[in-house]
DNA sequence: GTGAAAGCGCTAACAA
DNA sequence: TTGTTAGCGCTTTCAC
């Protein structure tokens, strides 16, 4: 592996402006304790002559570490890339870099990333992606966290709730709502629900909006089959092969995300189902290509770029007494591929 | 911005192991001038302890850095994610870290990315997309690469044969040559071609491909209209639009990737006009929705996953005295978007 | 307001 | 084979 070669050093900025090495550090730091003259020259050297300090010599010396932790489950999953643009974004605003790492939607795999990028020493960790409702499969990581935190770390979630840091929540109980009651108000009654496994706070929550929708019906989750798969395309054409050969009088399947629905729109394409008429599908999330899918599909639109914005947002403030909590509100988005129940 | 709190340090594990600071670091390397039983005590040791490298520590003295700067157009296309997914895996085999930037298509921005990177003193850089066809373009970013190679970093571009580093180069002329080919043996005539921006090296490849094929038939790329735009949806829209304006009589487009095709056939979808019936349309790339449109997009595979490993798998490697290529190969995957001509 | 000097934790010469 | 020591480039006391 290679070395770093020789470049330009704050010392060569400090000598050019006249000024020692503490008063530069100083100026580009933004501290006070040095005139605005001064601080202003230092500035323009180092400007002129393209200065960047050196991030390790910065950290070890007691600084600032610039970088940001991105914990995704799977970065190709468009769900996690959107997020990922949004993040990057800002960090290329701020100046700072952004690491990524997967963990392949294992709790275990999750806290070696975990402790890696802690004894990297970064200084930011976003950690995206779906929680456990097992407190005990939580615990550990929410330690580790507490413990990087309590030494000056700061960390944001995304989509989680149970780890006692600041969190980006996406709406998840209210989408499972709105799409409980679109499918409901389309006169669908023999509902299917392709969900993932059920450990997962997402999984519960969203399903806790469909039980919500329902129940203001007079009904309830209870009575739905719920298919249990992966989050992912397969995960959708398995539960699907599975709702039509159980549950063959349904007439709507509620994916619990876009990835499912499209796994699902791909196996009624084989069946040759027609969608909608013969059965409605609707996902979660809102990726972008759910409106170029055909039938483009009903979904509950959720900010994913603003999510990864807002995230590096909260974890950029001091950190507060207690977690914060950011919502990030959603939107039903009724495209094609979701129509009324058909009449026997 | 936080700061790193107290950790354990290379001399704790030294002292433990009764060695000094320096048998510790030799051991823990794995450098040789160390005794088997010493080395041996010293890993167990720093095991236990659970001891982590500093890596500003590190690095600043002049040693290894573990990180890896990938460059990107934009994180949350597919193609640039399914690359990523690729170098992040192997990076985590190998210990690395993965440091993410956009270049927003943009020869100035990247070029500043680029410096950044170089700044911040990563080991290897990854640089992914199309290149330019202007050499002028290109030279600032080949002359710091340069540099930054001879410093000691390593690079490895993905899809740039100009920037005279290691390169993974996919199969684009014979790829375009595929597709050509393809709706010529389905007897269209009357093909258009829905392409990027002229300035690209990925469009001028693709498109000599499609040449190649037209001459195969004697024809040549010239007789065809060929509209410029961006290489994202919504450019497939404008360009679709444009085309069904300005040449209806075309049953053929030819898009030159994925993202533009998605584009092409919401287009199509819009104006009525059925594919492959009256219009067949073909990608590039084979991004994991394409099977999943309606109709499925026939397309040229690309193995980006994979070139995202053999990117990483080629920086890892010493550097060579002649830049190496490796090709990626390519399939001709046929789907539902494509047909017959239409007969008059 | 500014400068001199002491580390941060590690690697790599250089000694022993 | 092992230990000692001088930096790597920066931040941050502590003097002035």
């Amino acid at each position: 592996m290679p070395k770093p070669g020789p470049r330009l050093r704050l010392v060569d900025v400090a000598e050019r402006a006249g000024v020692s090495l503490a008063t530069a550090s100083r100026a580009l730091a933004g501290r006070d304790g040095v005139s605005a003259e001064v601080a202003d020259r230092v500035r323009q050297v180092s400007q002129e002559l393209g200065y960047v300090a050196n991030p390790y010599a910065r950290t070890l010396a007691g600084g600032a570490s610039s970088t940001v932790g991105l914990v995704v489950h799977q970065i190709d999953d468009p769900y996690f890339s959107e997020i990922a643009g949004g993040v990057i974004q800002v960090a290329g605003e701020q100046g700072l870099l952004v690491q990524i790492c997967h963990s392949g939607r294992n709790p275990e795999h999750e806290l070696r990333q975990l402790r890696h990028l802690i004894a990297q020493r970064v200084g930011i960790i976003l950690i995206a992606g779906s929680g456990y409702a097992d407190p005990r499969v939580e615990a550990e990581a929410k330690q580790e966290l507490a413990t990087f935190q309590d030494l000056g770390g700061r960390v944001a979630a995304i989509g989680r709730h149970f780890l006692g840091v600041d969190a980006v929540l996406p709406d998840n109980e209210a989408g499972g709502l709105a799409l409980g009651e679109h499918l409901l108000g389309l006169g669908h009654h023999r509902i299917a629900v392709a969900a993932a496994t059920g450990g997962l706070t997402t999984v519960l929550d969203r399903l806790a909006g469909v039980d919500a929708a329902l129940r203001r019906h007079g009904r309830s989750l209870d009575e739905l089959p719920i298919v249990h798969s992966d989050f992912t395309r397969d995960g959708g054409r398995i539960a699907a092969e599975q709702i039509l050969r159980d549950h063959p009088e349904t007439t709507a399947i509620l994916a619990l995300n876009d990835s499912m629905a499209i796994g699902v729109l791909a196996t009624l394409r084989a069946h040759r189902i027609a969608v909608p008429e013969r059965m409605s599908v609707v996902g979660f999330n809102d990726v972008s290509v759910a409106s170029d899918l055909a039938p483009s599909l009903t979904t509950v639109r959720l900010p994913m770029t603003d999510m990864g914005r807002m995230a590096l947002d909260l974890a950029l403030k001091p950190r507060s007494r207690r977690a914060r909590r950011r919502s990030t509100g959603h939107t039903l988005v009724i495209r094609d591929s979701t129509g009324p129940a058909p009449t026997r």
